[in-house]
Parts: C-alpha cells; sequence; structure tokens
DNA sequence: CTGTTAGCGCTTTCAG
DNA sequence: CTGAAAGCGCTAACAG
C-alpha cells in the first residue's frame, strides 16, 4: 500500500493520493501507523529506561532524585525521546520487568551493590549509565566523588569538635533505623552512602579524632521528624555530641530543629552541615553540599543515547554557612580532588571505574 | 523453536530442553523475547503514556505535577506497568510524538483548552484521562471543582477586605506578567486557572465587593520570587491591596515575604492564602486549598487502565490558618458542592462533562 | 509515482 | 512434550 509512504516519505506520494488515503484512514478509524510495529522494523524504541531505586515511589518522594528525573526529561524533550520508569516495585518480579521494558538504554539511580535488578540489565544486553554507584563493568557512571566531597565537609563540620556524629542514610535494604559508634563504613551496600561515610572517616581522622567514637545515626527513610529524633537521642548521650554532618538536607534541618528545642547554639556548641545545598539550606543558613544533580541527570541522558558530551558539568562544591561558624555565603569551591579535576583541563565528569 | 515456550510457559517444556535452550541463549547472547515484538504480537505495551503540559520540564519544577506522577507511579508499580513520559517540548512536533509513542493509554496534566496535543491523542484512539481540564469527549477527567474550592477559600480570605487581589497562574501561553484589574475569567484558555478566577470572582460577588475593582496578578511561571516582586507592586498602588488569595503556595509565600519586607501585619493588614497545602505553607500558618493529588494520580492511572475505581480519594478542603485571620490550625471541611458531594453517598470522584 | 514482496521477533494454533 | 506455519503491522528494497 502507498499508505505507508503517506505517513512517513510525504514527498513520495502525490498529493491526491495522499488525501484519498488520509480519508480512507478517517473513515476506518486508522490512527496512523503501530509504534510498536514500528520499532519492531526500525530495531529501536526512542525510548529511555530509567529505573529508579527499590521502589519507584520512594524515588518521586525524594527531591534529589527528581531534579535528577528532570535533567533526563530535559534531554529526552530535546531529543524526542520517551523516558519509560520502569515499574520497580522490590520484588522477585523486578528484574522480569526489566527485560520486558521496551528501550532502547537504561539509566539507573544509585542502589544497592547487589541488587538483582542490575543483572537484569547486564542481561538485557542494553547500554545503561549508572548514577552514583555501584560500579558495574559495562555501565557507565555519572557521580561526583562523593568520599572527596564528604571529606571536605567533614573537615568543616568536624572542625574543633570533640564529639562528631554523622546522619546518614540506610545502611543496609533492611532500611532499619540505627544508632551506633564505629561503623565499619565498608560493610554498607550502598555505595553513595559508603563513599559517604568514607568520606567522614577521612575527615575525622585527618583531624585526629578516633573513628570508633563517632556515632552514626541511620534513619529509614530521607525524613526530617526521623532526623529530629534521632538527634535528640545524640544531645541525650552521656558525652553529648557537638558536630552532625548529615547526608541529606532534610536531616541536617532535622538536626536545627532538635538543636532549636534543645536550646542548643549553632553553630557554637553544635555545628551542623547537609547536603545537595537545597533551598530550605540557603534559607536556614545550614551549610551543603553542593552538586548539581539536573546537569548530571541531562549528561546520564546523553550518554544513555551514546552521545560523547564533550562538557561536564560542574562538579561539586561545598557551601559553607552560619551553621559550621563561618562567615555566612562564604562559598569554598572544591572537586580539585585526584578523581575528578576542575578548570581548564578537567576530566570529562564521567567514570567507568574504581570509584567503589 | 521451544524457545518461545521456555520463556513464557515454563511448564510446558522439559527441565533438559529448558536448560539446553538457556545454555545456547548464553553462547548466542540471546537476551530474551524482544518486547518491541512481542507488544506487536500481544496488541499491548503495558505502558501508560504520561503528557505533562506545555513542556516536559516545567513540570519537575512544579511540585503539584510531581506529586500526581507519584501517584500514578504507584499504580504502574504496582500493576507492573511502565510509565513512559512523553517528550512534549512545546514545538509543532510534539503531536506527532504522541501518535508514535507506544503505549496502551494516556493520562494528561491539565493543559490549555486548545492544545493540539489533545487532538493527537484523540487521534491516537487510545483512552486518555486528563487532570483539572479541559473537559473533552471521550476523556475521563479526574478534578477537584476547583471553581467551589476557589470560592470557598476566596471566602475566607477576601472577608472584611477592601482592596482584594488574585496572583495567579499564567493567563494563556504566552505567560506574560500581567497586573491588571476587572480580568474577564473566560477569557482565560487554562481551565483549572479559569476555574479558579470563577470561583474567585463568585466569593468577591458574594461578599459585595466590585469584580472590576479586583486585581489580578499573572505569574510567568510558579515562582516565589516572581510573586514577591508583584505583591511589592500591589503594596504599592494608590489603594494598597488588602486581602491575596494565590493559586499556589509558593506564590503565597511570595507574597508573605513581601508583606514581611513591606511590614504589613498579616492578617490584620493583608489577608494571604495559597493552594495545595505544602509543608510550607503549615510551617508558615499559611491558609491553604488541601487536595490529595497523589490519590488523584492514582485515580487516573487506575481509570487509564480501564479499572473501575469504587472509591474515590479525598475531595478538597480549606485549611485555614493565622495567614487569614481566623485561629490558627482550625479546619474547615468543604467539598459538599452541587458538583461533588462528601459523605456516604457522594459520587465517584470523576466526571467525563461539563465542568468546564 | 505506485504496487509487491520479504521479513523485523514473537506467540499461538495445530499436528506430530 | 516438541516442531511447523501463520500472522501481528510495519517499512525498505525493488519492479513496474
Amino acid at each position: 500500500m502507498t499508505v505507508s509512504y503517506t505517513y512517513n516519505r510525504v514527498d513520495r506520494v502525490s498529493a491526491e493520493s495522499r488525501e484519498k488515503v488520509l480519508q480512507a484512514a478517517a473513515e476506518l478509524g486508522y490512527a496512523g501507523p503501530d509504534p510498536a510495529a514500528r520499532s519492531l522494523r526500525y530495531g529501536n524504541t526512542r525510548t529511555l529506561g530509567v529505573i529508579l531505586g527499590e521502589h519507584l515511589t520512594y524515588a518521586f518522594d525524594n527531591p534529589q532524585a527528581v531534579t535528577f528525573l528532570a535533567g533526563i526529561a530535559e534531554v529526552c524533550a530535546d531529543r524526542g525521546y520517551g523516558m519509560l520508569i520502569v515499574p520497580i516495585a522490590g520484588g522477585a518480579e523486578d528484574s522480569l520487568r526489566v527485560s520486558e521494558v521496551a528501550v532502547d538504554a537504561f539509566i539507573i539511580w544509585t542502589t544497592t551493590d547487589d541488587d538483582p535488578v542490575l543483572d537484569a540489565v547486564s542481561g538485557s544486553g542494553r547500554p545503561a549509565v549508572i548514577h552514583g554507584g555501584p560500579v558495574r563493568a559495562g555501565f557507565k557512571l555519572v557521580s561526583i566523588d562523593n568520599r572527596a566531597a564528604a571529606f571536605a565537609m567533614g573537615m568543616k563540620t568536624f572542625a574543633g569538635a570533640h564529639r562528631p556524629a554523622i546522619l546518614s542514610f540506610p545502611l543496609d535494604s533492611s532500611r532499619k533505623t540505627v544508632l551506633a559508634a564505629g561503623i565499619d563504613p565498608d560493610t554498607v551496600r550502598f555505595p553513595v552512602t559508603r563513599q559517604r561515610l568514607l568520606g567522614y572517616r577521612d575527615a575525622i581522622e585527618a583531624l585526629g579524632l578516633d573513628w570508633n567514637d563517632v556515632v552514626v545515626g541511620a534513619t529509614a527513610t530521607n525524613n526530617e521528624g526521623e532526623a529530629r529524633s534521632l538527634a535528640e537521642t545524640m544531645f541525650a548521650l552521656e558525652q553529648p555530641i557537638d558536630a552532625i554532618a548529615a547526608m541529606s538536607d532534610d536531616l541536617a534541618l532535622g538536626v536545627l530543629d532538635a538543636a532549636t528545642s534543645a536550646q542548643l547554639t549553632v553553630p557554637e556548641t553544635l555545628s551542623v552541615s547537609g547536603w545537595d545545598n537545597s533551598r530550605a539550606s540557603a534559607l536556614h543558613q545550614l551549610s551543603s553540599v553542593a552538586q548539581n544533580l539536573r546537569a548530571q541527570g541531562a549528561l546520564a541522558a546523553r550518554l544513555a543515547l551514546g552521545e560523547e558530551p564533550g562538557l561536564a558539568p560542574d562538579d561539586w562544591s561545598v557551601v559553607v554557612r552560619a551553621s559550621t561558624g563561618e562567615p555566612a555565603t562564604q562559598r569554598t569551591e572544591h572537586g580539585n580532588t585526584p578523581i575528578r579535576r576542575m578548570g581548564a583541563n578537567r576530566e570529562p565528569f564521567v567514570r567507568s571505574d574504581g570509584l567503589s
């Protein structure tokens, strides 16, 4: 039939025939080429698959993940690619769903080292870009150097402290709330969390403190309320905590709230820092690690599409505000770590090995 | 080949053959059935298409849209459906993209009455659910009664005011910033915005005020900073504004900020209300219209999947806090409007006609 | 400019 | 339990 040409090669069909075809289509209720048949024929789907954590719906509650998604969406909208959110629900059927999804490539929001979904992605044979970690053969990685950033922020947060503590994301998939000292970072299966713990430990040791004395509180979710109650527990310890580095601004805000209730002055009796430089962190004069998750999302999308982006998005920086005792609005740039260099000749913001 | 059975009807193939097939697959690098071919054969894709406003990336910056998405995601994760975000970029090619996308049904985040994307969805012949509006033959609608809710909140916000004003979403797709009196709501092409303006006008008239005196400020984006500067202009008018109903909490927070700078006391000299009952609205004692966008997202997804949900999500309510001059934390339930009744026999939270 | 043919990879009869 | 054949709807290549 000429009908295919009518829809695809407008120039290779006479206006007359074209009109006839369109008319017939209208009568028959034909809605144009079927996309599924098309992608079978073409061998591609013009769709990117996005895999969001252990359960899809957690991700939408997480402003960082949403920002990352916005970056992917930007590139997809520009290139005309669909963005297919894969229905991950934390069950055994997740792997099946990954292999049953019609996409050209995958983008994965950071997950545990041993998430079976990663095997399913490998098994699908399609290109994959992972954000944050874990590092995997065949997967491209988009990530800041979380360890270096945590180290830099740890140095600010813990400077002068005697009883430092860390407020962490969950340490394993059980997501149990934990409060303990001397946690071994290497036992943590979430690579981003692990790298940050390692970075904080680096700072503790650089400051001459003992890691085994450092209390780590891990919340079940990235939730301000939970952070507040953990902080309250920390303030009630025999030797009360005097510095807390939190892995998100939400957690840090919970700490600030608890500090207000406990009438602790920040930063004099308590130094606090967060992560991701949210609007709220600026509002509350909270020192925070800044990174451009939107740019990272866009980068991940470009890599997934097989583009070779020459320009890297900004790397991380430490934004120092009043909560860690330095003059407000001072901004210290970092990122010239051994792993990722800034400046004219900086390396591309991509790694496919070794970070973990 | 027996290979298909290996993957689909595990019971109809001997363990031995199955093993052989799997082994061969591994050697040949066969990654399992191709999803595109599968959906061609099955005639369905197990994927829901989501269309987000005039440009995809705006939506991710809009916490309300994100909450709605979370609701869709919840249902998709549960049912094993993919959630395909259609790459809408505000150009002529958007319609093409809609028809080229392999999905079983569409969910549309509210857009203008005449958005051509809607025609493309109609033309695709696939089921569609629209959130907020516009109302269209063949599309299911999930929406609160924005007019009734705006009326109820208008009555609280404008009570006792002499110079009321409204802070609105854009009035047309040009998204120009506007500040004018006596706007005719019926000229506004965004149905949600139109309904809310109509509701506020109903309140103005019920309070014996003149709509032609009511200043309407429309921001280009849902942005606190822009709201602040519009509010500042309003405060500098010959007869300064003494009540502002805003269509989002973000806008209302900008007003509160401007009020603080202008040393206006809230609610004594300025009454303010917002919309969507965000965390920040509670924090700042801002009266706000509450609706459960997450439940609406979930409902939209169930409808798109052809389910007939018996239970409707909660309807809207007016949450009165200190910013409109009533005792804090008092909560007035509404929703028993002519259009959508609450209570034991309430109508399903779905309409497919007439709201606009 | 138009019509025919083959085949993308799969699953589902239907026979063996 | 396994094999063969047909066809989902499309498009690229080739002939007319």
